[in-house]
RNA sequence: GCCCCGGUAGCUCAGUUGGAUAGAGCAGCGGACUUCUAAUCCGCAGGUCAAAGGUUCGAAUCCUUUCCGGGGUGCCA
């Protein structure tokens, strides 16, 4: 089945190598045409710990940080510290020595900066000149918004979603779906050509019960529904399950007779649904035509429901992602006979295992009796997905507690040799493992007859919140809203209540659990997906309301406190987005445009843009704003959160 | 038993190869609206970073030990 099965855990992290998060990139800058500000800084600070440093200098960290605080200035430089440690000599006198480096002619950035300030232990601060900023900024300002295009020629494939056929999505589905997608958005955002696939749990005997169940009981296919299908599955499993420990309880605890005649007889007619169960299997295995009509019909229901949901969500996981477990199903004798080839595959009481040099845990991939397991439908697809779908990244937004099996799942793929690529690129291989969603009481949510919440339910509670806020704000005569229609609003309303639950879901560490409070998620204030739509829409309206006087080009002037600090967090956008998707952490992206929306609002507050007096004031400050707004628009878009112009 | 993850403000969480006085949001208190959209902004208060020891110019971050909580662990997925 599926990668769902039951709900309960403690998170986890997973941190992913990548590049170093050096918070300058050189935007537009080539050898020929060096226009980028902060590209010219970069490399003289660069170039100014090796002169410094000599020998010393190999391994020290070069990059600039943005100012720990306002009076720390824009950027500082650290380098003195570690090159201090190597060298034997005063921090302090390396950090005058790389101060004067810089600011001297030689340095080739006098232009750019005021004079370095040494601070503590010999921290080196820097800030910049107003017209660096500016251009700095214009550099930015183009379509791309900074973000640099990743030319590497293979693909990313996602795992995604993970729905168990016959079985209603809940929360846990939630967070593969909504993670997943937004992972593979930032991926795409960055030049890469992305395979989203969802493995469905469309196979096995837990579907085999289930058609058995439903044909022998001569349900009617064409008008089933989710609701119903999900009951049969239920049944089927708890027919087949019988209770076999209670069984056991029986013989230790001396029931009386009573009680032991019932539990044999639920074992016995246990067993007999098992064996109906199989032989139901053996006909679907075999193309009998009436068991393959229905099974296909299962998934018909199935993923109509599901598409509902994803489409809900503003996720771009549809039909052309279906790829369930079934499809891997021909393959799996010779996935297991590979690994026996190989000799990575050996014997052990009868089943097949595959056993790794550092840890004691064989991996599983072929029963007693013949049968196939989860790992090995996963060693399958793991397979296609690097080799057919040509994948130098595969990533698996999958609960945390399947960490370890994933592990085994990749390294016997690494030991056999599937996750090299044709062209000797050795493909990455990542679990990014969620934790499970709670309740108030931080146990693993759950309804109070103990049964999932139904993920089409928590959806729709926050968007009636969402509607609800709307409307109520619609109201007011002078609110921008106040003319829509009601359809107009109700799609606002939706937009606002799926930001609520999909922030609250992307902007935490993933790793780890969290509790789901629709209370908390749909206040819409503070750190919350609407804040972040507010903002743009605030934006919006007040470009819109400028009409003629925004000029995409006009001068920019950067010369309050607040537009500064607002144009160096724009300049930082690039490496938001590319910090996020290299560590598989969508939070730090959501931290960014928390931060950079708050920035606007205190930008807003305190500098007049259409009330500005001065004309080059007031364009300057529109050209500002609406860079803002495309980041606010483009960064959203990465979280597959939608961005309305009016609420 | 073995393996993995977590413990930071009343609550929910940040804290980027070790950097300056540990930061946000919520809740609390005090301010700012005939609004360039107050779903906003400004300020105040709030901490033994689970505990102890170690490494060093510097530790929430790295090492060791301990305590507490969660998860995984061969024929389910």
């Amino acid at each position: 089945m599926g990668r769902h099965r039951r709900l309960s855990t403690l998170g986890s992290s997973r941190r992913v190598e990548g590049p170093p998060p050096g918070i300058l990139h050189p935007m537009n800058a080539t050898p020929e045409t060096p226009v980028d500000p902060l590209g010219r800084i970069e490399a003289a600070a660069a170039a100014a710990v090796d002169a410094v440093g000599g020998e010393h200098a190999a391994g020290v960290d070069a990059g600039l940080k943005p100012g720990a605080k306002p009076e720390f200035g824009d950027f500082q430089l650290n380098a003195a510290m570690p090159l201090g440690k190597k060298s034997g000599r005063k921090p302090r006198e390396l950090a005058e020595e790389l101060a004067a480096a810089l600011a001297s002619p030689e340095g080739g950035v006098a232009d750019l900066i005021e004079k370095p300030e040494i601070a503590g232990p010999g921290f080196i601060n820097l800030t910049l000149r107003p017209e660096a900023l500016a251009t700095a900024l214009e550099a930015m300002d183009d379509e791309a918004l900074g973000v640099a295009v990743d030319t590497r020629p293979h693909g990313v494939t996602i795992d995604v979603c993970g729905v168990n056929v016959a079985k209603q999505m809940h929360v846990g589905h939630l967070r593969s779906t909504v993670i997943g997608d937004t992972v593979a958005r930032l991926f795409e955002r960055t030049g890469r050509d992305v395979h989203r696939q969802n493995h469905l749990g469309d196979w096995g005997l837990p579907i085999a019960m289930t058609l058995h169940s439903l044909i022998s009981r001569d349900v009617d296919l064409a008008a089933l529904e989710l609701d119903t299908l999900n009951v049969a599955y239920r049944d089927a499993q708890l027919e087949a399950k019988g209770d076999p420990r209670g069984l056991a309880a029986v013989e230790t605890n001396h029931c009386g007779p009573h009680r032991r005649f019932e539990l044999e007889a639920q074992q016995e007619s246990a067993s007999e649904a098992q064996a109906a169960a199989r032989e139901a299997l053996v006909r679907l295995q075999s193309g009998d035509p009436e068991m393959v009509t229905a099974w296909k019909r299962l998934i018909e229901v199935t993923m109509d429901e599901v598409y509902k949901a994803t489409s809900l969500l503003n996720t771009r996981i549809n039909a052309e992602s279906e790829r369930g477990e079934s499809s891997f199903r021909d393959e799996l004798a010779e996935v297991v006979d590979a690994f026996v080839r190989e000799g990575l595959a050996v014997e052990d009481d009868g089943a097949l295992v595959v056993r790794f040099p550092d840890r004691e845990r064989p991996m599983l991939i072929r029963k007693r009796d013949g049968g196939f397991l989860y790992a090995t439908t996963d060693l399958a697809a793991l397979r296609y997905r690097v080799q057919d779908l040509d994948s130098d990244e595969v990533v698996y937004v999958v609960d945390a507690r399947q960490r370890d099996h994933f592990r085994d799942v990749f390294d016997a793929c690494r030991m056999i040799g599937w996750a090299t690529l044709p062209d000797g690129v050795n493909a990455s291989l990542k679990h990014l493992g969620f934790g499970t969603v709670l309740g108030a009481d931080k146990k693993p949510l759950k309804t109070r007859s103990g049964a999932n919440f139904k993920l089409m339910d928590l959806l729709q509670a926050a968007i009636d919140r969402g509607r609800t806020a709307v409307r109520a704000r619609s109201e007011d005569p002078n609110a921008p809203t106040h003319a829509m229609s009601a359809e107009e609003l109700d799609a606002i309303g939706r937009a606002v209540g799926i930001a609520a639950i999909k922030y609250a879901d992307l902007s935490t560490d993933t790793g780890r659990d969290y509790v789901f409070d629709l209370d908390r998620m749909v206040t819409f204030e503070g750190d919350t997906g609407p804040y972040l739509q507010y903002a743009h829409a605030r934006l919006n309206s007040m470009i819109e309301k400028a009409g003629d006087d925004f000029h995409a080009d006009a001068a920019l002037l950067v010369r309050e406190p607040e537009e500064r600090r607002l144009t160096l967090l724009l300049l930082r956008y690039a490496d938001a987005v590319r910090d996020a998707c290299d560590s598989l952490e969508p939070a730090r992206l959501c931290r960014y445009l928390h931060s950079l929306a708050t920035e606007f609002n205190t930008f807003y507050s305190a500098c007049p843009v259409l009330k500005a007096e001065d004309a080059a004031v007031r364009s300057s400050r529109l050209r500002l704003a609406s860079i803002v707004r495309r980041v606010l628009a483009d960064g959203l878009d990465c979280l597959g959160i939608e961005a309305p112009r009016r609420m």
